[in-house]
DNA sequence: GCATGATCATGC
DNA sequence: GCATGATCATGC
């Protein structure tokens, strides 16, 4: 032990690992002297600052310097939380470091203030508890990380769309869908402030780059769970993600669905096809197994969805979420609810269209997000039906005729499969749909 | 032919 | 038993 009496040796990253890895199953409270909270309604963040202050024992600093300067460490806390039964998820995006607009313009990707910043971290996370004094969060693990290296050609990919734009001139347009793994995500203390930039002069929020909440689910859970990767040839390795899911689904298109699941090793004895295998395509198409996930969709949130046109172009169906809670839509506002959550995502549609002879052939794969211009529409969707809850109309829903981009319509097991409302007699389950008209439009006209 | 309500099938 | 994805049924 040297250079310090805290416990650590802050010359050597094994000590320091070590020493923070002494937290894991452990609370605050049991291993430090930290004080109780001043103020508790100002939790954000107070789990970090007090591993800093009062078990690293060094005081947080906001510059640039890292917080272990001897050995270029950075210490980074992160919440989980649980979802379901079971399941851990990253509550938040893990923040990297703020964007300087006039100075990432000059930056390549290998050298950048980012992946310098993100090169050399210790990362502890713990457990998140919704009302849960932070001195009693339970670290989950205490590991150094960087970057893993078949992750780097996504993310530069990230890097360089953002700052092309601010290049362009045009931060001020610069939006977290824009990106898969990586994201320049707002940060400010209030939603006014705004920055210059150099190329314009159209002021911009302050952003920061942040690894996005999926992506960092997937890099916790990544010791847990069976995700595999795909593996690339080396003709494939520098393909974005949606080149590579094109090049390997090229072989198939024009195949019925049939030809498809049989050619697959789809089909079961009976000459059936078991429900899941629109799912089980993609993971056979890609050289996954069965069972597995998909390390680079769950790293970028994204869903596979089977999608069926008519000859029209029209979907056969729209795509549903799950059903909302009455009491929940009545106060919670669109910008915190689980909807607006879900549009967040997303998906790759596998799409297949009828032909004159009735028959579904494969016609195209797409990556697709709901885009930010029609985020308002569906917003008012959600609030014409909480305003429908609110005014004890629970049971009258938001036509398809009445939102160009989703409605509301019942998602239950029967008409008696009903939840409880704050103004009335139980309804139906209902969920937000996007319609069919709206997918229609967005798929467009595909290739055949 | 489409919008809307209703229900099925599967897996956990 | 329930959530979720998928699909059917009816009436305009």
């Amino acid at each position: 032990m040297s250079a310090n009496d805290h416990g650590y040796d802050d010359a050597s990253i094994e000590s320091i690992t070590e020493y923070a890895q002494k937290l894991v199953g452990h609370t605050l409270r049991e291993m430090t002297d930290a004080p109780e909270l001043q103020n508790p309604k100002r939790r954000r963040g107070s789990f970090g600052n007090a591993v800093e202050e009062y078990y690293f024992k060094y005081k947080a600093n906001s510059n640039q310097a890292p917080d272990f300067p001897k050995v270029g460490l950075e210490l980074k806390t992160t919440p989980m939380r649980h979802v379901g039964s079971g399941t851990l998820v990253a509550k938040e995006r893990l923040v990297i470091t703020m964007i300087d607009y006039d100075t990432v313009v000059d930056e390549t990707f290998a050298t950048s203030t980012l992946m310098n910043k993100a090169s050399s971290i210790l990362l502890i996370a713990y457990l998140y508890e919704k009302g849960k004094d932070p001195l009693d969060y339970e670290v989950l693990f205490a590991d150094t990380w960087d970057i893993p290296q078949e992750d780097l050609p996504q993310i530069r990919r990230d890097w360089e769309t953002v700052v092309e734009k601010v290049r362009a001139g045009h931060a001020e347009d610069i939006s977290g869908s824009d990106t898969l793994y990586l994201e320049a995500c707002t940060k400010a203390a209030d939603s006014t402030i705004r920055r210059s930039q150099p190329y314009s002069d159209v002021p911009a929020k302050p952003r920061a780059w942040a690894l996005k909440a999926s992506y960092m689910t997937a890099i916790e859970n990544g010791l847990l769970k069976r995700r595999q990767g795909i593996e690339r040839t080396e003709e494939e390795r520098d393909l974005g993600l949606l080149e590579l899911v094109r090049a390997r689904f090229k072989p198939y298109i024009g195949l019925t669905q049939r030809e498809l699941y049989v050619r697959l090793g789809l089909a079961k004895p009976n000459g059936k096809f078991p429900k899941s295998a629109g799912a089980l395509v993609t993971n056979r198409v890609l050289g996954i197994d069965d069972d597995n996930e998909i390390d680079e969709f769950a790293k970028a949130g994204i869903r596979t969805k089977t999608i069926r046109l008519k000859g029209n172009g029209m979907p056969k169906e729209a795509i549903s979420f799950p059903a909302f809670n009455y009491f929940e839509l009545e106060t919670t506002p669109f910008e915190d609810s689980d909807f607006y959550g879900y549009l967040q995502q997303k998906w790759l549609f596998v799409i297949y269209r009828q032909r004159d002879d009735g028959e579904f052939r494969l016609c195209d794969v797409m990556f697709w997000q709901m885009p930010d211009s029609d985020i308002p529409e569906a917003r008012r969707c959600y609030e014409q039906m909480q305003q429908n809850v609110r005014e004890g109309r629970a049971d009258v829903s938001v036509r398809s005729t009445e939102n160009r981009c989703c409605h509301v319509r019942p998602h239950a097991r029967n008409s008696k499969d009903v939840l409880p409302q704050p103004h009335g007699a139980p309804v139906v389950k209902k969920c937000f749909w996007l319609n069919q008209s709206y997918l229609k439009e967005e798929i467009g006209a595909r290739p055949d």
